[in-house]
Parts: structure tokens; sequence; C-alpha cells
DNA sequence: TCGTCATTCGTACTTAGTACGGTCGTGCGA
DNA sequence: TCGCACGACCGTACTAAGTACGAATGACGA
């Protein structure tokens, strides 16, 4: 008995739904979406596989449920300030989210089910753009639009191998090896001139191209009749 | 035996790369990626899985391959446009593309081995940029956000179940039903005012923030100094 | 004390990717 | 013409992974 306190073999901290999928995110996060598997996660946890399948329905739902806990990450829009400050702020957090979680930028799309801080999200930011006078018409828009960018943004950026200007370079040094260079040239003189030049960061043009669709919407919101 | 020119058993045309990227892609284009097994792939091209090993180096692979084949039935930008013009054909003909293969979104953007016809792509609309005598600076910030939303926005279309009013109706009245509606007053709001009304298209926005962008980005470009 | 129930686990079935070696028809050199 | 080497194709089987089924085990209330 190693501990006077444990006097039964089952010592263990109950698992639970959260718990499993705090780990498994962790583990993501870790070692890569391809290599999240319900039987590492069940090692991970110190548990035998099917001791999850009494706590999530399988390895869906646990998708479903790691992509809303990466929701809840999200800071939700400020409520007391501006639409377009509101809508800035939500989304820069969404990109450090995803950043942060790379894994779940191709998953978020794919899942069918929303979790509540998935909802949540949708409300606050529909009553951001509803309640500042905008027509439900420019409302689809703004949101398609804004969120395509952002969501875009976040998937390449998650496949930009590191957040700097060496990972750039290796891709580009690859692609420039692996094919006649004089067959591409733009691209050559881009990565050569640019890409590769230390203090390029991919990640820069991201509030380049959100500031450009808020100013536009802006600019739509202000024309509307009122 | 449907051709009398076919003396031996073994009339089949012989498996070649090519032959099994299209089958591939037509396969995923049928029944969704997640259902694209190298054994399914292997019984469509009346073979038996393990010779498909011997034109292409594993799933992986033909995975790169796919892509590259959906990237090389995207239309270049025009040569002889303006640079606005030729990139919103491009972008226009991207999304006409991802629409039709909706499983390689996710997957474009994770694949690591660019193919030639994607390098094509990358050069093209380059020299768009770069030939209209925009900065490499611009370059990169405009080639980054035009990509980001056109990705975006295919992805998220890409989950909208149906391509019409339909499908949209599915996934709000779920979302709907499965939570409080007075939780989520501006999301019922917006649902049931707008999203379901006849008429209404999720792929209507897309036009409306390509155009935006290309807006913001032209007039940035006139603002360069010369 | 005993039965009930929730939790956990052992076993095993199924699907999928793919390594390894065999078979068979075709074409080339002697 | 013969034989042989080679390349395309396949049979078998191993491994990894998701998960169905039922048994074991321990906590807790009657």
């Amino acid at each position: 008995m190693t501990h006077p306190a444990a006097p039964h073999p089952h010592p263990r901290t109950p698992l639970t739904r959260d718990r499993i999928l705090e780990a498994a995110v962790g583990l993501a996060d870790r070692t890569g979406i391809e290599a999240l598997t319900i039987r590492k996660l069940a090692t991970e946890l110190d548990v035998k596989p099917m001791t999850l399948y009494h706590h999530v329905d399988g390895k869906e739902a646990v998708l479903d449920g790691m992509i809303d806990l990466v929701f809840s990450e999200i800071a939700l829009p400020g409520e007391d300030l501006a639409w377009r400050d509101a809508v800035r702020g939500r989304c820069l957090s969404t990109r450090e989210v995803l950043v942060r979680h790379p894994w779940s930028v191709p998953l978020m799309e794919s899942r069918r089910s929303p979790g509540p801080a998935t909802l949540r999200h949708h409300e606050a930011m529909l009553a951001c753009f509803l309640d500042s006078g905008m027509s439900m018409q420019l409302t689809a828009h703004a949101y398609a639009v804004i969120d395509s960018y952002v969501y875009g943004f976040a998937i390449q950026e998650a496949n930009v191998p590191v957040q700097g200007a060496a990972g750039d370079e290796d891709v580009t040094r690859q692609i420039a090896a692996q094919f006649a260079p004089d067959q591409y040239p733009h691209l050559v003189r881009f990565a050569a001139e640019h890409v590769m030049r230390p203090g390029y960061r991919f990640g820069d043009s991201f509030e380049y191209g959100l500031d450009l669709l808020l100013a536009g919407l802006e600019a739509a919101a202000e024309a509307e009749p009122r």
C-alpha cells in the first residue's frame, strides 16, 4: 500500500465527458488530429478503450465535443462596443485560438451538430450586426463574408509549417527544388525576394484583410436606408 | 464478352496513375471523401487492392494527386485582362470547382506536396499581381487575403447540406429544435425571417465579399507610389 | 447482509492500409 | 523457335483502429 489514503485499487478520479474532451484536445494539440485514436486517448487517461464509451457516444461525438471546447475559448464579441470593434475583436480572438488548435479548422466546418458554445457565438455575432441596425440581407452577407475570411485564413495559416520565416522557407525551397525554377519565375522571385526574407510573416496579412472587409461592410451599412 | 477484340482473360484497359486518380475523384464526388478507401477504389476499377500500389505510392499519394486534379479544373486567370478581372474570374472558377468537389476543400490546404497544376496556379496569380505593378508587400497581402476568402467560403458552402433553401432550413430547424429558442433570439429571428425564406442562397454572398476585397485591394494598389 | 447499479474492463469482430511473395502473360535475345 | 526475365496483377496476411457484447468489480441503499 503506497498511500494510506488509497484503500481501494480504484483510486482514480472518475472519468467524465469533460475530462475526456480536455484530454482529447490536448492530445490533438500535441500529436495532431490524425494521431488521435480512441485507444491513445484511453491510454492518456489511464483507462481501457471501451471505458470511454460510457461517457461519450463514439469518436464522432468526441470530435463534436472538441470543436465546441475550442469554440468556448474564443472571446465573444464585446457587447458594449460598436459592431465593427466587437466583430474585429472576436475575429482576432478566433484566429489566436485556431492557431493554438490548428487541427480544429478543417474539422470545425465539417461537423454537423453545433454545441452550445458554438451556438452562443452565432447568436452574439448576429446580435452585433442586427442590433446595429443592419438589414437582414447585409447581416447575412457580413457574417458569411467575415467568417469565410477568418476560417480561410486560419486554414492556410495552420499549414504554414512554423509561425515564422523558417517554415515558409522550407516549403518554398521544397517547391523550388522540385521543379524547374524558370518554369515558375514569379513564384521563385516572390519567394526569394519576399517570403524568404527575415521578418516576413504570413500572419501579418490577417489584420490587413480583415480591416479591408470591415471597412467595406461599414460603408455598406452606412449607405443603407434607415 | 463485350469486345470481339478481347481474346485473353485480361482484356482490361491497363491501369494508370491517371485512371486511378480520375476514379478516385469520381468516387469521392459520389460517396464522400471518408468513404474513399483503397479497397472501394480497387473495386471501382475492377482490380484488387494491392494492384493500385504498382501505380501510386499509397493512399496519401492518391489524395495528393486528387487535389492536383481538382486544381487543374480551375481556370487560370486570363492573361489579357486587368488584374482585377483576371483574379475575379479565377476566383469564380475556383468556387465553382470546389462546389463540384466539396470534399477537396479541407484536404486542399492540408496537403504538403503541391502538384504541377497547383504550382501553375500560384505562378499565374502572382504574375497577375506583380505584373500590374503591385509591390511584393501588397501582392503578399492580396494573395493571402483573396485565397483565404475563397477557400473559407468554399469550406462553409461545402457544409450547407444542399445548395438551396431546403438544406439551410434543415440545419436551422435542427438547431432551433435542439435548444430553447429564447436563448438564441437573434439566431432564431435570423433563421425564420431570412435564411428559411424562399430565395435565400448562402452562395449569393460570395461575389459580394469578393468584390469588397477586390475594391479594397485596387484602392490600395492605386495609392501605392510608382 | 444482500441485491442493484454504475463503472470499468476483456475479448473479439469488422473495416482499412499495406507488406510480401507468387503467378501469369508479353516481349526480347540466342 | 525457344526460353527466360520482367512487369502487371493478385492472394494472403499482418497491423491499427473503432466498437459491440457481456463479465467483473466496487459503492451504496434497503
